[in-house]
Order: C-alpha cells, then structure tokens, then sequence
DNA sequence: TTGTACGCGTTATCAT
DNA sequence: ATGATAACGCGTACAA
C-alpha cells in the first residue's frame, strides 16, 4: 500500500505538497499539482484514513444504535440513516443492544475510546440513564422517538396522535371494545401509543377495560399470543390495535387459526406499515411512519451537532399517516 | 479525555510502563501495576483506539456488505456477523450496495484507505469482478452463497439441492404444473435455486414449460405480478416454488386477492424460512437456512484468514431443512 | 509556492 | 522492571 511518503518521493516533491494537493489544491501551482496527481494515479494512492483520523481526532464514523437491526421498522429507519451519512462522507457502525446492559455499556465504552463521532439511538428507554450517559460523551439524536422535556436533538412522529388517530377510526367503524396490544412498557413510544390510545377512548366516550389492554415486546409471537388470550375473554373484543406491524400479524394469524373473519368478527390495526402489511390476507390498516426520512433526517441533525452549527428547530416531528386497508373495513371507499 | 500521558504523570511512571499494564501485564511489577490501574480508573483512561489502529496498522473492523439490509433475509444473517464478531473485538461496518456499482466502488475504496481488515460478502453476482477487486485488497468470506470453482472461503447451504427438495415435495402433492418465480439471473444462488428446480422437474419425469418461469426481483411486489402473470396464462400452474419468501407472500396475495384459494387451487413455497413465514394464512411452506449460523460462521472463517491460520475447509456448506406448512398441504401429518 | 519539522496517542525496541 | 525513543501516516504552522 502506498504512503504519502511514495508519492512525494515518485513527484519529487515533500509529503507537505502532496497533503496539500489533497486538502488545499489552491494552494499548489498546477504544475506540481499535476506531478502530484499523476504520481497518486500511478500508485493507486489512497490516503490512511486511520493517521488521517489520528492527525483530525476525529473518526467520521456514528455509531447508529437500535435494539435489533431484525426488526423491519428499524431496518429501514437504519436505511435512510446509512445512505445520508454515506452522501455525507460517514460511515456507520450498527450496534443492535437488544436492550442488553452488558451491550449498551460496549458502546458506551467505544465512544470513550473515541470510536465515534456522534451516536443515533433509535429507540429509548423510559430510564434515561444509558441515553444521559452517551450523551455526556458524544453529540446524540434520537430518531424515532422524542422524549418529553429532553434537551436532546430527536426526529419522530407525534406517536400519541397517531395512535389516537388509529383507535378513532376503529372506533368509526362501529366498535365499542377495542382491545390494544402494547409494547413494553418500558419503552417511551409504547407508552405515548398507549396513551393515545386511551385518549381516543375517553372522547368517544367509551370505557377502558383493564382486561383489554395487554402488553407484547413487539415480535410477531408476542402478538399471536396475546391476541388468543384476548380471544379468549368471556367479553372478547371486536377490534384489536396492536402497537406495531409485527405484533397485529400475529393477532391477525391467531384470529384465522381459530376460523375468526378478519375484518367481519374481528377487526385489526397495526403501527409502522412494513412493507410485508400490504400483503397479508387481509391487507392491514395500520399508520405510516416516514421511516427512511426519519433516517435522513437524524443524521443531518447529528452532523449539524457535530459541526457545532446552530439547531432552529431540535425536535423534529415528522407527518404520518392513516392507511386503512382491508384488515378494518370491508367499504372500498375508504380503503386507499 | 485522559491520554496515556496523563496517567503516565499521575501514576508517575513512563508511558511505556502505562502500556504495558495494558498489553503485557506480566512484565509489570505488581506493585507499580497496581499504581498504574489506579491512576487509569481515576481518570477513567481509554487507550484511544485511532492511534492504536495507526500503530498496529489494523482496524479491527470488519465490512459487511449486502445487497439491502431492509431484506429480513439478510438482517438475520447481519445479526449472526454482528454478535460474534463483537465477541471477538471486531466492529462491524454495514454496507448495502443495493448491487450498484457505484456504491459498489465506494466500498472498494474504503478498502484501499485500509479502512478495515476483512470483507464478509452477502451475495455473489454472476460478475466476479467485484468480488476479485474487493478479495485482492483483503481478507474475504463469502456468505450465503458458493461459487463453484472460486477460490474464496464461503458459508452457504446446498442451494441447489435445496430447491430440488422443496420442488419435490410440490410434485409429490401431486401437482403436474410447477411454475418457479426465481431470483435475478445475475445472481449465482438464483441460478442454483432455478437449476435444482429443473432438475426436480426432470427426475419426476416432468417437461420443463418456459412459461412458467418467470424471473423476479426477490421483492414483495414482483412475486405479486408475476403470479398475476402467471394465473392469467391459459394453462396456469397449480403450484408456485418462489425463490425467497417474500416473492412467496407476494404471490400468495395475488392468488388470494383473485378469490382463489391455498393451497386447495395453488399451492405456494418460499424459501429461507424468515420470521413472518409461519404468520401469513396459510403458513407459508419453505426451507430453512441456518441464517444466523451462516452470519457466525463467515465471521469464524473470516478471522481465521485474517490471522493467518489453515483453513482445513475454506468452502463450508451448512444444513437446510424443508419446513410444510399449510401452503401446499392440508394434510396435518406433513405439518410440522 | 514549497519544504522542514512537530504532533496526534499508541506500541515496541532497545537501553539501563 | 522500567524508561527513553522511534516509528505508524498524515496535516499544518512556520520558515524559507
């Protein structure tokens, strides 16, 4: 592999030169320029990006982190995160923590041994000690999710009004007991859909029933199960709005198995519209996150916190949208 | 943050003693050893790792590359690379390249700023070049896919006598009219997928018909339209092998979507086994890979290169298993 | 415009 | 057992 050292050698010109052709061109009559570059074309010479990194004291690596990179939301979300660092000159470093102590504290540890120069975390925690404690070190966004009252940079949607909206069309639909499978509730966007949910309950003017909200950790498993325990309520309900995609699949799967029509029994919603919810039998209402922007759009904030520019606006909250499909409603005017 | 030099001070020492504590802690005496981690904890010192990297001339990175990550396919095997290359101290950088050649470079040029020690790659295109390009520069491992004859270590299943399985399993439920919805032909495991397919066509006796192959993208949406396709021909298919099991799922909607049912009308198999398989209705029929498996063990060889130890067996070819399910059986005795 | 020389934070060799 | 010092490859202040 070539270093600095070949080229200036090959050019004859100091190492000094050959920097500068790389950083400050203008500041390299064209004729030396010209050797330069034709003795870097000659030996395929790339610049050690580990002494450039040493020299700079800085890494242009984040270090994007996400409980598992398997899940489709996140994957996507990682998608947007992944190109625009790539546009700008970054590379990314995926830690799934599985929301694991023991990993959460390996990234912890990379950044104090100045791996990266900035962290997106996409998910969080109602304990916001991991999330302070990266912080503290590195500058931070949040994709996402947004917590209420933080001081850190966050892209998201509104997810309580999502989720209000989503019970409200339910609701619409005729429905008095709407069951809602939630994600854990640890987790701060679970509890905001939650919320939300509830919200649309009380304006309509229906009662809560305890026995209809469960708690699922988002995996399609989790969802299957929990939808036969609804099931099997002496009350059952006759709609369920499960927290994400994944989980209303599985209610949807656990449904079918026991011979129950979906939408006519029982109806189902999900939150997230993967790609795979259209094509399930039926298609699922669910509400659609922007994720890959939310992507984008949280590494042009870590850059501009990186950069040290100013924020006009920290908390950003995406739109997003109801997509009522057939998994609601048999009307076809109100499926897109 | 604290450098070698601070602790050095304050345990008053020499930053060589410092690093021995670190790298060789037997040459240390136990008393100023003992100084050392005092002064280190106190200061909470992390050696910085650019400058390691600088001085060993390694990253202790590893680049994964694959066609899209947002594929469940991939993402699996990603999380297989990624916990165990933590185990063993390495840093994974995710590439999707989207099979663009730009993108394609761009990683290549990473390679050349000796960015990382070794490349794990996902796919192979009937295209070796890439591959030789990236492979001349470092350490490489092929994973889920095994190209006959080449040189490079690689982690796959028997793709080839995998689809002749799962076709046979197909022409066993009695169907005389298989159609196969492959992969890209540009890419080696769609040849070998499309390949045991006819083979299983030939030795049932069976004469291949053109028009029921159609070639597909691996996406939702192609396996959609081309069962479309292939449901309006004038002497449509009874049964469907996709190439993955999202072009499965794609197509199990376009069937059902036209009022027809599966597996009584069509039968439908995937292949991969990924997670939502067993939750669309009807179970999706497919082939498990070990996928996670794959991920650990391309990283095992991996790092077996990059050390410099013998690979007693550089091409390891792991098990599949056909899994039935309801896709192309109504007979619980075949469901497992 | 170009070159010299130092420093980024380590590790490792060679003395002591 | 410990310390001084030379790399690792690059960027830049300063000198020429």
């Amino acid at each position: 592999m070539a270093t600095i050292h070949d080229v200036a050698k090959l050019a004859k010109v100091s190492i000094a030169t050959v920097s500068r052709v790389l950083s400050h061109p203008e500041k390299v009559s064209p004729k030396t320029r010209q050797l330069v570059v034709e003795a870097m074309n000659q030996l395929d010479y790339r610049p050690n990006s580990m002494a450039q990194n040493l020299r700079r004291l800085q890494s242009n690596i984040i270090i994007a982190l996400m409980p598992d990179i398997k899940n489709p939301f996140f994957s996507e979300v990682f998608r947007g995160i992944e190109d625009r660092a790539r546009e700008a000159g970054f590379k990314i470093l995926v830690g799934s923590t599985d929301r694991n102590k023991e990993k959460e504290k390996e990234y912890i540890n990379l950044l104090k041994e100045s791996w990266a120069d900035g962290v997106i975390l996409t998910t969080a925690e109602i304990d916001r000690r991991f999330i302070d404690e990266l912080a503290q070190r590195r500058p931070l966004v949040l994709a996402c999710e947004y917590i209420p009252g933080s001081p850190y940079p966050s892209v998201s949607i509104d997810n309580e009004s999502a989720a209000r909206k989503i019970t409200k069309h339910l609701i619409l639909q005729g429905h008095k007991r709407v069951a809602h499978i939630a994600g854990p509730s640890s987790i701060i966007l679970s509890v905001a859909r939650l919320t939300g949910y509830l919200q649309a309950l009380h304006q309509s003017g229906l009662i809560e029933d305890e026995a209809l909200i469960q708690e699922g950790d988002f995996t399609l498993q989790s969802g299957y199960d929990l939808a036969n325990k609804l099931l099997s309520l002496k009350n059952p309900p006759t709609a369920i709005f499960a927290a994400n995609d994944e989980m209303a699949i599985g209610a949807m799967k656990a449904i079918q198995d026991k011979g129950i029509r979906v939408p006519e029994d029982v109806a189902v919603a999900g939150f997230d519209d993967i790609n795979v919810a259209s094509f399930v039998t039926p298609s699922l209402t669910t509400i659609r996150q922007p994720r890959y922007k939310i992507g984008q759009t949280s590494v042009d904030l870590l850059l501009k916190v990186i950069n040290h520019e100013p924020l006009d606006q920290p908390q950003i909250v995406l739109e997003d949208e109801l997509i009522v499909r057939h998994s609601t409603t048999l009307n076809p005017e109100l499926v897109m």
